[in-house]
DNA sequence: CATGAATGAGCGTTCATTCAT
DNA sequence: AATGAATGAACGCTCATTCAT
């Protein structure tokens, strides 16, 4: 009986649980966030902490998943934009401040994954987000914005490093330093002294 | 476990043998290399380490120490270049390579210092590549080589990201994107656009 | 390395048995007796012992707790005894001669807490015991068998020093010579000298 | 050549260094006092404090029957006083309140002996402070002064868990109670109530 | 004979993971 | 399915002792 009802709803909301409190508690107290502090924050037991994520390199990489999900959504949706007339290298830019932002707020978890090995996990995500940016790319060279050597890998490339332990002020000059690199446009209107 | 019996180096030997076996301890293992592990590697017991070393922390402290050092001798020899005719830009692109390379080797064993909590630790070495590096950027300014609002706080943010845990083509790639950053070189001769 | 394979005895089975192998082990080998050997001198792994005790301090500390408990109860009884007629100073005799049994068994127990600092512990113990053995002492000066200047304190200064590592015919002596300095009466007969 | 000369002058005053050091190192720190702490507090190397004592146990017995020496020269110097005509209850107590005295600087060390089973040492020493100590017993209860039941034994057995890490104050009043034990004569002088 | 660097077993403690309830 | 007590390998570190110099 009662084929279709109660236990699925508390397991969707216990996995929501443990991913916000292990995405809190790794922020909060580096890569070395215990299982039973995670547990603890959702909480959960230990046990049920396991019986959705086996290992803490695939809970740490579910974490990571939500983000790629999120940057996906954001590219998808700056690319979108372009039809209706937004500006490509302009819809980039903005997109990459934001990503530099959200990586950010993930710094530890993202340090974590690396420590664990997690799998860059959502390969779906990834490939969303990386046809959006390859179309983007194309209209910015299409523009005469962009180099006409950029490629989606450089984008990884670049922001797969941001800065993203450092103050607000030092990434905004990171990206432009970086930006300057991307673009036909340069930086100070030059010195005139240029080669 | 030491097979070949310990033919009594004396502790300066031991010092470079256990420095040499964390760098590489730490950088295939991660972070997490055990210290019984790098004692092993180094062909010391434990106990040894420890009487050059007192903690992790300072073991991993005089390892980027010692690359320190070779960062603040590299950039004062690529200053020293400049008096006998070197182009500035020249030689900060070969100091940038080198260092990257460098860093690539030294890679886990920063995230290992971070982890740590350890010291900057070689004041001195950081003042003296500062120097070296701002006397190079002066030059390369002068020539008009390097856009007038590069700093040395600049270079130390994109390259304290350097992909160093990428393949040698992809650093290559990543130095070339960042130092259009930094010059008033276009790179592929632009699209017509191009400053 | 447990052989029954652990039946599963609930957390307060463990307790007790984690306690008795506590006890045990110091007394035999010593305060330095490792965390270890008490771990499988009670049947179960490391991990266990520690949730029940999170620090060597702690274990040792809930040891000499259960001796001060002990202790306070048979003060407790002793005092109880004099309402059904019991002659105070043979009740007083009594609780020390058992006082010092189980001080013997608890003898490397105490030393060792005293080298981890572990706290007096119990202070509600060591309260009730102390009343208990006000109102005997009083009772004992009533009856003019106690010196009258004969506190607690004094008890407790004697009694911590009880020889409880030399054989039970030495205990009996000892016990013996340092009543003859709390009661009035004496031991030989004299020489006639005595009072 | 040179067959009686300097080296043995050497080696003497070194085992005193060492032996004042470990005494004092183990007074201050305790019975866990490093076998280096010592060797540098004598100002020698570890391995010369190897050669004169061959182990941890080797060096606090040693400690140890420096002491059991001292307590022997007092208790024959006490027999000897009465031969001036000195009271033998007298000479006991003194002798006794000063060993107690000197216990208390030692406390540390007796500790250390314990934990690490070092042997009673001095036999010699033992065995002279031994027949003094009778000496003075027996003349003791031939005025009439000592129970005529006390023996060395009693002695060694009340005083050797003197509370010597009590203060002062509290080992004074532990004296009067157990001599109390020993002697024929009554502390209070009676409330009239005795039996 | 002194030196002090080297040794390595051992310690207290942690934490990802398992499993009886 | 959830619980949380139990597991035990591993870690950083100490220190009595050894031995090449």
């Amino acid at each position: 009986m009662a084929q279709t009802r109660a236990p699925r709803a508390d397991a969707v909301r216990n996995r929501k649980k443990i991913l916000d409190a292990a995405r809190e508690q790794i922020t909060l107290h580096g890569p070395d966030a215990g299982m039973d502090e995670i547990a603890a924050a959702a909480g959960v037991a230990v046990g049920t902490l396991y019986r959705h994520f086996p290992t803490k390199t695939d809970l740490v990489a579910a974490v990571v998943a939500e983000y790629t999900t999120h940057v996906a959504e954001a590219a998808e949706a700056a690319r979108e934009r372009l039809a209706t007339g937004a500006r490509a290298v302009d819809e980039i830019t903005d997109f990459l401040a934001r990503v530099t932002e959200a990586t950010a707020t993930n710094h530890a978890v993202k340090v974590a994954a690396r420590a664990l090995g997690a799998d860059p996990a959502d390969r779906d995500a990834e490939a969303r987000a990386g046809a959006a940016l390859a179309a983007l790319i194309q209209a910015g060279q299409a523009d005469g914005d962009i180099h006409q050597d950029v490629t989606v890998d450089d984008i990884y490339l670049l922001f797969s490093t941001a800065p993203t332990d450092q103050p607000p002020a030092a990434r905004a000059r990171w990206l432009t330093l970086v930006l300057t690199g991307l673009t036909t446009h340069t930086r100070t209107g030059g010195t005139g002294i240029a080669s």
